[in-house]
DNA sequence: TGTTCATATGAACAACTGTTCATGTGAGTG
DNA sequence: CACTCACATGAACAGTTGTTCATATGAACA
């Protein structure tokens, strides 16, 4: 593991690192969903979704397709999908451990 | 995915977020290591090290170990182990295929 | 064109975080 | 005991971050 990809990786857990923002993540894993569905689900405001939305797509975590007025949010591809689904597995066997 | 758990996996993702405590996770994944090596190793201060090693074990994510004047640290356990291997594996490919 | 809906952006601020420096604790050794 | 080595802790500060509010862009439709 080199030093830029010690710098990368670590960035990517920084922006997951944040509930919201990982609920978000987590939510448009597998089917796109718009700007304003996330927001009312989540219970978050638009603005913020839409604040932390353009950081997760600046680090290509996820990716935004337009559809008219819409705009719809994916997973950026299946690494992404793969990290987050390994993690979350993780997660649930701890807790079944515990 | 409860609400707890989304919490819980973003605290963890975090503490991993920064680059100095992931390079300290990712230096005792499989082999226990004194907090004066760790600082040595990466070319950080010992107190820094010291400090990021609080949280890291608060988080259940390292253990330390104390062998007379030393305390070496380790991964917590094969959770940690496996979800890292799998993040840094996942790492190298995305680089490869750039 | 003017209006409305969906999303994006900018400024501003409180709260938090990483780091350093100084000091404390605790184990080993003379 | 006094001293040293390895590590932990506390205070303090600069820099960063998440959030809100207000406003801008841009697409559809009358």
């Amino acid at each position: 593991m080199t030093p830029d990809q010690n710098t990368e990786l670590a960035e990517i857990f920084r922006l997951l690192g944040d509930a919201n923002r990982l609920s978000i993540v987590l939510s448009c894993l597998d089917t796109p969903i718009g700007v304003g569905d996330l927001a009312k689900s989540l219970g978050l405001s638009q603005s913020l979704v839409s604040h932390h939305l353009r950081l997760l797509r600046a680090a290509r975590l996820v990716r935004g397709e337009r559809d008219g007025k819409f705009v719809r949010y994916v997973a950026a591809d299946d690494h992404v999908r793969a990290m987050l689904k390994n993690m979350t597995a993780h997660i649930d066997e701890e807790c079944g451990d515990d």
